[in-house]
DNA sequence: CCGTTGCTTCGATCACGGTCGAAGTGTCGG
DNA sequence: CCGACACTTCGACCGTGATCGAAGCAACGG
């Protein structure tokens, strides 16, 4: 018994399956029409397509009302994807609109449901810098003396240890460089996201940071010029 | 600045292309005509898609005398093609001579430069077991207090701790169960080949265990009944 | 109840890309 | 130097699948 990797990556193969797919990694749940809008095609033909991702089981979806919401299917779908975009090409945004949206995402963003982008890679860089985190090999992080101050500044109280993976790098796609993913990653999207300290852009994956963020940050973690 | 996520994808959307991508999985240099037997073409077809490989990065050649090899470009690309093959659906070969190749593949097999298959299972929890590699996270292992008895029975010395992951587990996507990945991994499957415990099956992935091989994994790791 | 909204199904159109055989280019062996 | 071999390029053919508008189905709101 094999895999189908042709069928699989079919899947994932039309700029506008891609489109929603990438929409769909940061983990929140959108309507069909919302996606044919981020894709840029009819409802008609979103329509199609949802059922094909339906089909190839990367997209799960729930009635919600009189709209239905699809959710990746799970984190394998998005360690797919992410492990795919480092084999990908670089793409030019075509529209104004879609530049700035890029440029924004460049900044800040999730990526499923940690930091990512100039600022995660700047975080994990900080947490490697003060000690908080240390390197265990290629694959994982491990806390570092430096943990309980680095955490306690930022608020966060130690996610508990579970099947999911603890801390790890994920390499941002945007950077060529790690930025912490896992369980301890999502603690810490959630805190900044909760102090207020950064804010969901309505709409896209990426993240703005506020005045309070910054000056958080930069008391906490010594980070400055974001 | 984003990546064409369906650019990507699409390169591997192909059955011809996909089958010679599985192929160039074990790390092994092929022949542009090996290929075009190994996804069932036309030379020229083979060549047409070898020629998009190149294209998307995803394979490199060098000429050799009047043939060129092939090779993946890299780990990165291996990690694509794992992580895409988990949420790839099951496909039946279609003729009797890949079914039998298939299921000899499930029995063990390489998986780029490690054990895969119902073996690279089984030597993994048979080193579990024996206390030999312990949990470390979701995403790696550690040397437990069993590892120098089970390495030297082995022959094995470990080697040493360099930028390449030590220890991880690789979903295996035939046994959908963790098997041994990285420098320690590839360090097995280089021993028991050397030793002659087992032997590439010419033009495959796939491994046979040998008579000598059957009776050293049982004193070494109590593993019965390959 | 009936109109509106959100989504899917249907039917027709069209273009992209996979396929092959034949011919072209380069490398090895006699 | 000439034939054989490995691979690539070229040209033509064809099928799959992406696309849209129009029409068909629910679900909510007045």
């Amino acid at each position: 018994m094999h895999v189908d990797l042709a069928a699989g990556a079919a899947a994932i193969a039309d700029p506008a399956r891609a489109a929603m797919l990438d929409a769909l990694l940061d983990g929140a749940p959108r309507s069909a029409g919302s996606l044919a809008r981020e894709a840029d095609v009819a409802p008609s033909t979103a329509s199609h397509h949802l059922a094909r991702l339906l089909d190839a089981g990367l997209v799960v979806v729930e009635p919600d009302g009189r709209r239905r919401a699809y959710r990746l299917a799970g984190p394998d779908v998005a360690r797919a994807l992410e492990t795919l975009a480092v084999i990908s090409p670089p793409s030019a945004p075509r529209t104004l609109r879609r530049h700035t949206r890029a440029e924004a995402e460049r900044a800040a963003r999730t990526c499923y449901d940690h930091l990512a982008g100039v600022l995660g890679v700047a975080v994990c860089d900080a947490l490697l810098a003060a000690g908080a985190i240390v390197p265990d090999g290629e694959r994982a992080y491990a806390l570092g003396p430096g943990a309980d101050a680095a955490f306690g500044a930022l608020g966060i109280d130690l996610p508990a240890r579970g099947r999911r993976a603890y801390a790890r790098p994920c390499l941002d796609w945007t950077e060529r460089r790690p930025h912490l993913a896992g369980a301890l990653g999502a603690a810490i999207a959630d805190a900044v996201l909760a102090r207020g300290w950064v804010a969901r852009v309505r709409g896209t994956r990426a993240l703005r940071v506020t005045d309070s963020g910054r000056s958080g940050l930069r008391s906490a973690l010594s980070l400055d010029a974001l």
